[in-house]
DNA sequence: CGCTGGTTTGAAGGTCGTCAAGAAGGGTGG
DNA sequence: CCACCCTTCTTGACGACCTTCAAACCAGCG
């Protein structure tokens, strides 16, 4: 294997799960041929749609998301350079979400054909694809757990170290420090709060010299106390590699 | 195709989606010989746990669920009779949630290559797997935007709707009334409540005459409005099929 | 310079959690 | 059959957390 051939987004990310073969590295690399800019604030996939796409992010950030029927937003997931987005709605035929840019973006669209014709022919690129799709899914089910059971600190604390951690496997800036185009809106919407409760949060955040969010950059002074106040065990983050 | 090949609860339902060729049903049925019956309280999967396993509820009431380090519980998901549970963890290698028995149950067991092997081998089965692994994901999905986004009565109002739904696909009593299993308990930590914030809830459901819970039988005597309480577009639960 | 999108702050009130304790079953053993 | 558990349900009082409403502030930009 060519050091070339890891050169594109997907196939490093979906490495780190399993190793995959030169073929199928080639097809990953062809999936992602001429990646088309997208702007911020596009829809890309509507909740309810039939045949939804596959989207892979080079650059930017988006955001799955529901719009429940009074009117108000939850979003359900992030995605970061470097995801995979819609492989449920996929599965499904069927779009169970909305999804939308939060930022200039430079993706790939892959049809269902696409995904489908990976996951019947290269056995190990199945796997890997299921896993993203799995990992997708296991951190839904983080955030239903950080919401149902914790309240706005330890929940806006919890969701930045997620972030964090996010960041850093694709190369943020460091550990601590890092780009977050998230307004107070949408981090409400993230969080299941108003965005006035995300204010006052990250204000307690920010005189305990926990955690500084300005001009969407988030700074973590202090990781200790940012992982106390979520009231991890701690070592959570340390060792989970999922 | 024999009526007698689709005598098996899970052939019955991912049939729904696939037509599943005489083989693959073949296949689905010798994967539910001889299920085993085990205990209310037990648990089955543990979160961390690797080589995980999938379960298939032949008969009975499980649950997925997280424990936070502050000791709280956020059940994830219900599992009812016909159901796949733990997909994502196997596609995961290791158990991102804990999975326990409500009730008394039959379950079928099954390693990760039984599941990869269908997967594998079978293109019908694993379209149908994929989409039952989808759907659960998606209502998970579904639960998040619940907690998020709604206030208590409309919440527990829209989760006794889905259960509802859900019990009548697989044949619950009638649309308005099926057994249920849950304690006051269960419910708040399905629902991101307290066990005393449900009581007073359910009281109000009962106090207009909406929907009733006693002896673990819901009886549901006014559809409409408890449509109306959940907030919903009044259509969302008549043709959607998902 | 005014507009727009986002942030910040205050005041007031409702939802929901906490604490405490009583009531209603269902099972077990005397 | 009754006494005594246990678990689950129920209710009240009180306060904290979070939302709602209203308004000021700030930065970037046409």
């Amino acid at each position: 294997m060519t050091a070339a051939a890891f050169d594109n987004i997907l196939a490093r990310r979906l490495n780190t799960f399993v190793a995959l073969s030169r073929k199928e590295l080639k097809v990953l690399g062809e999936l992602q041929k001429n990646p088309f800019r997208a702007q911020r604030g596009q829809l890309l996939l509507q909740e309810g749609q039939p045949d939804p796409k596959v989207f892979i992010l080079q650059t930017g950030w988006g955001y799955g998301y529901k719009v429940l029927p009074n009117g108000s937003r939850q979003i359900i997931s992030l995605a970061l350079a470097g995801d995979l987005a819609g492989m449920r709605s996929v599965f499904l035929r069927k779009a169970d979400h909305s999804f939308s840019l939060l930022t200039d973006t430079t993706i790939n669209v892959l049809e269902r054909e696409h995904i489908m014709s990976c996951v019947a022919e290269f056995p190990r690129l199945r796997a890997a694809l299921l896993w993203a799709a799995s990992r997708d899914a296991a951190m839904v089910v983080e955030h239903l757990a950080n919401i149902g059971r914790r309240n706005a600190l330890e929940r806006t604390a919890h969701f930045f170290l997620e972030l964090a951690e996010r960041m850093r496997l694709i190369g943020g800036r460091t550990r601590t420090k890092f780009e977050c185009p998230l307004s107070q809106f949408v981090l409400a919407d993230a969080l299941g709060l108003t965005s006035i409760h995300v204010n006052r949060t990250l204000r307690q955040l920010r005189e305990r010299k926990i955690l500084t969010v300005r001009n969407g950059i988030v700074t973590i002074h202090d990781l200790g106390s940012l992982r106390k106040v979520a009231r991890l065990g701690a070592e959570t983050f340390e060792s989970s590699e999922i």
